[in-house]
DNA sequence: GGAGATTAATTAATATTTTAACAGTTTACC
DNA sequence: GGTAAACTGTTAAAATATTAATTAATCTCC
């Protein structure tokens, strides 16, 4: 029967934001000075890493809208760094892949990547990094919220 | 002389977007069903705590550079949620309250923000949930990247 | 084999993000 | 006391986010 303060003083999604905040600031320039959004690098990292894929699965793993993906791959296709084509078999999918030009790209950036992660590491230590990594993975595998059940508390009778 | 394998892997930015996708996940549908964005909610909240504050502080506070703050207050005020008024001593600054219509409503929004994390902690874990909490404050606390050093690797001369 | 449900991507409309440039105030310094 | 620098917020323009509606293709099942 101990008496916990509220939990939604622990502000999570505030924290997620304001970590995510504080290392942006380290990889956010080296990606501009490469003319690239954050979005964009997530995208080439992807495809770079996992061959082709299909639109929603980009859109997946990225955490990217469908409608703002359209946009996004349209653009990345104008500057040379990716391919866009429809499938064969079912023409409603839309298959992106990387080109060659945004290989190169992928190549020339990656080890300043590294050199970031090397200074926040140096800041933060390699224990805590593997740690929160750790945390983080197990955080993004919560479950959907069922029929946003948040209202049953609010409609069901009030039995006090 | 351990060979680590490269920090870059760890995709930090990518876990912090997604586990905060996670957990937007649950309180979306709630703060959309009050016609709540998730910026007003923070900017609401923020100022039930604290009070009336500056509209920069309110830009550090909640993640939301100032451009983007300018329309968001307008609408706000507009919706009836806050009140806007210049610093009578210095004109520069904007001064930013909630109203009472504001207060009402985000005193019933929050038990319903509470029975979320209440999900949430029943499924990750109490524990877990504050050690991330506390890997997260100390992760915000990283210094500013100074001046770009990363292209000190690109800019110096090619000597090979 | 075809009407209706389902799926994948796109369009539409509005809000927010991001970078840069701007305008109005205040401060500092001579 | 006046001017340049610094500060605070706003506007501008392009990209992205968000929700809803739409299109096109596939699937289901009769």
């Amino acid at each position: 029967m101990e008496n916990h303060p509220p939990l939604h003083q622990h502000r999570l999604p505030q924290h997620l934001l304001r970590a995510r905040e504080a290392v942006m600031a380290y990889f956010r320039p080296v990606l501009n000075s490469f003319g690239l959004t954050e979005q964009q690098w997530r995208i080439l990292r992807l495809l770079d890493d996992r061959g082709e894929l299909e639109a929603g699965v980009v859109a997946d793993l990225a955490c990217i809208l469908s409608p703002s993906l359209t946009g996004i791959l349209v653009r990345m296709e104008k500057a040379g760094l990716i391919h866009r084509r429809r499938d064969t078999v079912d023409s409603r999918r839309l298959i992106v892949s990387v080109s060659e030009e945004g290989r190169a790209l992928t190549r020339r950036i990656a080890p300043l990547s590294e050199a970031c992660y090397e200074q926040i590491e140096s800041y933060f230590g390699r224990d805590k990094l593997d740690q929160l990594i750790q945390l983080l993975s197990e955080l993004e595998k919560l479950p959907v919220p069922q029929g946003i059940p948040q209202f049953e508390a609010v409609t069901e009778e009030t039995t006090d």
